[in-house]
Order: C-alpha cells, then structure tokens, then sequence
RNA sequence: GCCGGAGUGGUGAAAUGGCAGACACGCCGGACUCAAAAUCCGGUGGGGGAAACUCCGUGUCGGUUCAAGUCCGACCUCCGGCACCA
C-alpha cells in the first residue's frame, strides 16, 4: 500500500485543477439555480496569514459543497490593491509600488492554489488596475454632479506614521486603525462623500439584514447614532441673534441653568466681544483648541463669554460659557446645559458654582439641588416646570418640542453620530480623484471622454514618505476641460476603501471593457448569498459598501439595496492566549504548515478546531490530530485497493448492504444519518466542527467493523466511498486522489452530494430513558412504532421501575416519543 | 458608563427545553515489536463502592417547568465595540 503523501497529490491535483478548471460555474446547467459566495479579498502583503486560511477554507468549502449541490457558484477572488504598504515598501527596498504590488499577488496567488481553493480565476481582479479604477473615476464624477461628493475644509484626523487624512471610521480609539499609531486633529480640505444622506437608509436597511450577525447590526446602528429632539433657539441678550441649540430632553428645559459652545464655535468670538471678555475668552479657547482630543477629556472646564441667553419657555437669562467638553461636530455645537439632568453639566455646575435646579422628581423621590451627589438623568415627573408641571418627561418631551414648534422657538430635528465619509488621500499609491484645479475656473471635474486618469507608474518615491505627485510635473499639468487654461491636478488619491466598496459588483463582469457592469450579470448574481470575513471591517468596509451600493443604484447602475445577504464573521486566529501577530512573535505561516503536513490537514484543522464565529486556538497537536485522520481515511480507504470499490450513485441511493446479523443495517443507517448531519451542519448551521466530526465518527465505525473482520462487504465498501464525498469539500486532494484509485469516474467533482435515504434511518426498537421525579432510573427498549400509552406500560413495567414506584401510583406521567418517559410521584 | 458576546472535563469543544461532556487532543492500560516509533483495541468529569450501582456536577444566587447548559430575574468574571454624541 502506498503511505499517504500530500505533497505529491496535492500538487497533482492542483495540476489537474488549473488545467481543467471543472469548477467554474459549477457542474449545474444553466437553469441550476446561482450562488453568490463571496470571502474579503485580502491586501497583496505578499504572504498570506492563517486568518485567510481559516476565511478562504470556509468559503471553499461552501463552495464545493454548494456545487455538489447543484448550484451554479460565483467563488471569485482578487486583490485589494492600493495602500500604503507599497509605498513603505518603495521607499525602504527601491522597488516601485506596482512592482512589489503585482510580485506580491503573483506570490499569493500561488499561495492560495496550494490551499487547493477553487477560485474562478478568469475574474481575477486588482484594484489598482487602471481598468478596474477607471470605474471608479465615473462613479465619482457622476457623485460630483449629484451632489453626493464634495469639496469641504473640515477639521479631519491626520495620522502623522501615514502622512494622510483617515476617515472617522478609521480611527479606533484615537489611534490609526492600521499602525495603532496616534491621530491628531488638522484643519484641511478634500474630498467628502454624503454618506450622512444615506444614514437614514443604512439605519433602517439593517432591520432587513436577518442573515446577518446581530452584534454587526448593533455596531452599525450605535456608529450611525441616530437621535430624535429639538433644535432650540436661545436668543441673544447682549447681541443679535441667537444660539442654536440641540437636546433629546426638552423635557428638562425649565432646568437651564446656563449653555455651553464648543471652543471652535463661531459665536465664541463675538460673544466674548459683546461681553468684555475677550482676553479671558480667547486664551482658553487658544488653550484647547491645541489641545489632543484625550488631553482634552482629561475634565471639564470652561470660561464665561459674559454673555447670556434667554429661556424661550420661561424667559429667563442664563450665563454662556465655552466649555471644553462641547464638542463642534456634533449638532449645532452648543447645548443647553441643565445641571441636575445631565452629570456632565453637573460636574461643570459644581466646578463654577452654577446653580443646580431639579425639574424632574424621580418616583416618589425628593431629588434636591443642591444635595444631590449627581445627576439624575432617567425619567420622571416635572416639577417646577409651569404649564409642565405634572406632566410625565415622555410626554412633556413631545408636548413642550410641539410648544416651542408653534411658537417658531423651535423645531424637532434627527441628529446622526455619523459623519461624511472624508475620501482625500494625501498618497500616491491610490486612484487618482479626476478633477484639476484651474486658476479661472477653480475645481473642474475631468471630461468622462478624458477617463481614465491613470496613476504614473515611472515615479521616484520620497524619502521623507510624501506623495511624489504634487511634484511630477508631467503628471500634474494639464489643461482645464472648461476653458482650455493651464490647470493642476488633484494629486490626492482616493481612500482605498472606495475600491473595496464596489468589487464585489465588478466580479460580475469583469472583464467588460465598455462598462462597469453587465446588467443581466449583476440580475443573475446579486446580491452576494453568502459573505464571508473579519468582523474588525463591522463599521469600515461593510459600511461603506452598503453605502456604494445604494449610491450606485440611485446613479442608475444597479437595482440593489442591501449588497450581502447572509454575513458570517469568523474569529481571529489566536496562538498563545492572543491574535497572531509579527509584534507578538507568535505568527504561524501558512507556507510552513502545508510544507509539513499539507493543504488538507491545513484545511481540516482550520475547520474543526473550532466553530467559524469563534477565536480558533492555534494547536500543534490539533494540527497533528487533523493530519492522523487523514491518515486514518487514506489506510481505510487504500484497504481496498485493486477492487472496485460498490457506492452508490446519485440515482441510486440504496445499497443493497450485508444481512443485519453482521451489523449492516446499522452501518448503512450511520451512513445515511451521517449524510444528514452533514449535509444540515455544511448547509444549514455553518458549524462545520461538528460535521467533521460526524465524519470522523463514521469512520470509527467503519474500524470497529473492520476490526471484526467484516470489512470487504457492499455495505463498507458503500460508506467508505461515502465518507470520501462528505469529506471532499474539506479536503479536496486525499479524497479525489482516493476515489480515483478505487472508484474511478465520474471525478469526485464532479458528483452530485450523496441523497439521505430516509427508509435507511427508521428503527424498528428506539432505546428510551425513564425518569422517575427528574432522575433517570432505568432505559427501556420500545417498538418505534409503539403509541404512548405502549410505552408508558413498558416503563412502568419495568423492574427498577416498579421497584422505585414500590406501588405508588403515578401523579403525572410525560411521555416524549423516542427520547424519554418522565414519571411523577 | 452604554451596547453586544461568552463562562461546560486536564485542553479545543458537543448538546431543536428531554439521558451533559459527541468528536478530537492529552493521559492511562492492552495488542503488535527483540525494542522503540507508528498503528490497532480499550479506559478516561469528580466523590463513594470489589461490583451492580449511587451521589454530586455546565460562573454565582434565585425563579419557571414533569424536565434547565439551554428560558426568566439579579449578580460576578472575561472578551469585543462605542465612549463627554447633549
């Protein structure tokens, strides 16, 4: 017998594979019904990690088993192309960006067929590609025009270690969510895109998005923070006009006791103008302004403008202060400030002695201003609240916004946590964004005939690591499209998230030179069915897309609301108690574990270590393991080499099987229930632990026969040949090799999934427990087709039965069908 | 602080409200071998018992139920997300 050598097989049949590729569409006709399963395209980095094995094994083994099925697949892979990494690696190697750039895919490419995952390569696609990009330069033309993308001068986090903007989402904790390097805050202009004018849409649209996990649609409704209250105005005392300001508690509005702006609003000025406080007013707000945000949070403080404003409910004059705690980007940057509500304005009453005046009792409370220790903030009942009074805080937040509304004081507004997606990238390795800077005519978007703007590739990187285009005059010089003048480039590039927002609508056609899409294509595929990935891209790249997607459909180009249908976000890979990582020295290469034991067992322990939802524990005896099971099927199956092995085919699921004397009904009845978990696990639960270890467990079974010496029966020779079809989408290399050895054709690949054969699973005897008051006291054996009252008599029949019962009747009696009889005395 | 998720053997983990710990790792024992490795077979939650058996056991405390790892309430711990969002 030949021993089990992977090495040899798999880069046979990966052989095989490239030069066949059997799989594109699957083995369905065209009336097959479609599946759209998609896994995150990873960055080019040049190797992949164990976090894309474990991604790409779950998608290729939904895949194949998906095509087993009958379903035409889509299983596309590509490249996520642009980014930093290629410019840090231009500058410390010498090597251009898209050099390294498409050496790194050619390496990964090889990579991933050496996993053996069936990727439809003919739409293969990279990001950085003039021909996918280009697309992309349209799509933001036709956003220009609409309005959804803009040019602003905004305060925008600066990530020093990048050397560009970052959007809101991409700062995690006031730290750059690729280096974890700090951020700080810069005024700047560039590129927006009106994600806050979806942000209704995207709010609601998760209440439809069931297939997804509940903690992403959480994340996704706290990052778009909607909140419904009322805009008040507070007019001026000492000058014209008024102060906007926003609340969700109206309700506490009788308990103003002063307002706060933010240091960057721009009334500060002016205020502490009319209020003779200049001086005091400008070195605060100087003071924080350079402050960093944490420094910021250190505590509250503030500085009286000298300025105050007027209760419109009550009318009465309250002081206005600069607070550092306000904060510009939120609402209208200023807020009425009501101390005994609010512990924010509680802390800063206390610090400046500002009165603190309860307007609403907690229940049966006596809430006291000036003994409380902090803010009561739930609701109540008003009090001191005029015409209020009385009234419970959900009521007198309706009726006192309805109020302030009728009188002009006020309107109900919906404010969003969420801010427009800022797109300016000062990079070079990026799409170019396609307008020019005219002197005559300012910001003139590039004629479409003009498209696309493509990215130099002859460029000398910087040392210092700035973008080289401001400075390539080749490059940056144009003409304007309106008046023919000289003109200057945008030489920022575009977030690369953009690429990531709408690749997985180009997989559809992607080769289509005329078009971003082909339309029949985008019917027959969208939206994706299944999705696979990372949950750390929850509020990045899964935001964005939804957004593209509807942006792309009101543009006219899809008809698409929501672009992924079913989510599944797999844990990380963890080694030593945490995530792998090059800092924590306790990266695994994936290179190294297919060396050692192959892509099988690679594939195989990546499954069954753990569920996909969960952290997976890297384990080298769990790998071990994985790769002894294999070995374990190979010796099974290599038992019966020079015969033909009997299985059945799809046609014909019954194997006529040995006499049940020698056990053969009950192997063929685990095989077909073997089927069924599998098939349930594979397909329905995603829990693809257990049905790697059904398998395993049918395996065992068939030793124990063997081990008996009933082994070269059509029975065995059935669920051996099964095992190998359960166990393909796994370990698709062993088991082709094997079934080409003892079956021959059809190629496994080629096979339908074996059918449940529902007659093989009835028992004639099912063994059932007896519970006498909760504890289980005896097991009986019953006719499965015994009714109920059968069963109840045999258990109580029973002789440890009646012998605990000792003549006692029962009190209640529950009888479950095949599983237990439950007896109260 | 708010919002999610999770706490089960020595370990990774199983379990539509229905006999907790499937499967695997590790460990122990046996077979094979001159021997070892590999392989095959068996055992393996804890306590008691020679055994048949029996008692206890899914973070803690209560509740619902004939029956709770699973449902409900309170709490503890860990992980993740957001965090002065008015």
């Amino acid at each position: 017998m030949d021993a089990y050598n992977p090495e040899e097989i798999e880069a046979r049949w990966q052989r095989r594979w490239a030069e066949a590729p059997a799989m594109d569409e699957g083995n369905a006709g065209e009336e097959a019904p479609c599946f759209y399963l998609l896994e995150m395209f990873p960055y080019p980095s040049g190797r992949i990690h164990m976090g894309h094995v474990r991604n790409y094994t779950i998608g290729d083994v939904m895949a194949r088993f998906l095509r087993a099925r009958g379903y035409r697949v889509l299983h596309p892979m590509g490249w996520d192309a642009f980014g930093l990494p290629a410019e840090t690696a231009a500058i410390q190697r010498g090597v251009a960006p898209a050099k390294w750039t498409y050496e790194n895919i050619e390496a990964m490419r090889v990579q991933l067929r050496r996993m053996g995952f069936s990727y439809d390569w003919k739409r293969e696609l990279a990001t950085c590609h003039p021909g996918y990009y280009r697309w992309e330069q349209l799509f933001f033309l036709q956003m220009l025009e609409k309005g959804i993308a803009y040019r602003k001068k905004a305060v925008v986090n600066w990530c020093e270690q990048c050397g560009t903007v970052l959007a809101n989402e991409q700062v995690e904790g006031e730290q750059c969510w690729r280096g974890h390097r700090p951020v700080t805050q810069k005024e700047i202009d560039g590129w927006f895109l009106r994600i806050t004018a979806y942000a209704d849409e995207l709010l609601d649209g998760l209440d439809t998005l069931e297939g997804w996990p509940e903690k992403v649609r959480t994340m996704q409704r706290n990052w778009i923070g909607r909140s419904y209250g009322v805009q008040i105005a507070f007019p001026l005392v000492e000058c014209e006009g008024s102060l906007e300001v926003f609340t969700t508690r109206a309700d506490t509005l009788f308990g103003v006791t002063f307002a706060s702006i933010a240091a960057e609003h721009p009334l500060a000025e002016r205020l502490a103008e009319a209020g003779g406080r200049q001086s005091e007013v400008r070195a605060f707000v100087d003071r924080i302004r350079r402050q960093e945000a944490t420094e910021r949070a250190q505590g509250k403080e503030g500085v009286f403008t000298g300025c105050h404003v007027v209760n419109p409910v009550s009318g009465e004059r309250v002081p206005v202060y600069v607070a550092n705690f306000v904060l510009m980007s939120y609402g209208t940057g200023a807020v009425m400030a009501v101390p005994a509500h609010d512990q924010r304005d509680f802390d800063f009453a206390r610090r400046y002695e500002i009165p603190i005046r309860v307007v609403v009792q907690s229940e049966g409370g006596d809430l006291d201003g000036d003994a409380m220790t902090a803010a009561y903030e739930d609701d109540g009942v008003l009090v001191a609240s005029g015409e209020f009074t009385g009234k419970t805080s959900e009521m007198a937040r309706s009726e006192i916004a309805e109020h302030l509304q009728a009188a002009g004081k006020g309107r109900k507004t919906v404010n969003y946590r969420l801010r427009d997606w800022g797109i300016s990238r000062q990079r070079y390795w990026g799409a170019p964004i396609p307008v020019v800077h005219c002197t005559a005519c300012g910001v003139v978007p590039v004629a479409v005939e003009q498209l696309p703007v493509i990215l130099p590739t002859d460029v000398e990187l910087l040392a210092g690591g700035a973008s080289p285009l401001p400075t390539l005059e080749s490059w940056v010089n144009t003409q304007c499209p309106r008046c023919k003048g000289a003109a200057r480039r945008e030489t920022d590039t575009m977030d690369t998230f953009v690429e990531s927002s709408w690749y997985f609508l180009r997989y559809t056609s992607a080769r289509l030179d005329t078009a971003p899409f082909d339309p029949l294509e985008l019917e027959k595929w969208l939206p994706v069915d299944h999705y696979i990935g990372g949950v750390e891209h929850a509020v990045l790249h899964l935001l964005y897309s939804r957004f593209f997607t509807r942006v792309l459909r009101d543009l006219g180009w899809i008809r698409l609301d929501e672009p992924f249908r079913n989510l599944l976000t797999q844990g990380m890979v963890i080694k030593d108690g945490a995530k792998m990582s090059k800092s924590k020295g306790n990266v695994v290469d994936p290179d190294d574990l297919i060396n050692a034991y192959g892509a099988d067992t690679a594939r195989l322990f990546s499954m069954f270590a753990a569920p996909p939802e969960k952290d997976l524990d890297w384990s080298e005896r769990g790998v071990d393991g994985s790769y002894r099971f294999l070995t374990r099927v190979w010796r099974l199956a290599m038992a019966f080499e020079g015969r033909q092995l009997a299985w059945a085919d799809p046609g014909r699921s019954d194997v006529g099987g040995a006499p049940d004397e020698d056990g053969g009904g009950k192997l063929r009845s685990l095989v077909h229930e073997t089927i069924r978990r599998v098939t349930h696990d594979i397909g329905e639960r995603r829990h693809f632990n257990t049905a790697v270890a059904a398998i395993m467990e049918l395996v065992n079974a068939i030793y124990e026969r063997r081990a008996l010496r009933q082994s070269d029966d059509a029975i065995t020779h059935f669920a051996t040949a099964t095992v190998l079809r359960l166990l393909a989408p796994f370990a698709p290399h062993i088991t082709s090799e094997l079934w080409e050895r003892l079956v021959g054709t059809p190629a496994l690949d080629r096979l339908l999934w074996p059918e449940v054969d529902a007659t093989a699973l009835v028992r004639e005897t099912l063994e059932m427990a007896v519970q006498i008051n909760g504890k289980v006291r005896a097991h009986i054996s019953v006719p499965a087709d015994a009714t109920e009252a059968d069963v109840l008599a045999t258990a109580l029949a029973e002789e440890k039965v009646a012998g605990e019962l000792a003549g006692r009747s029962p009190r209640k009696t529950v009888v479950v069908p095949g599983r237990l009889v439950s007896i109260v005395v």
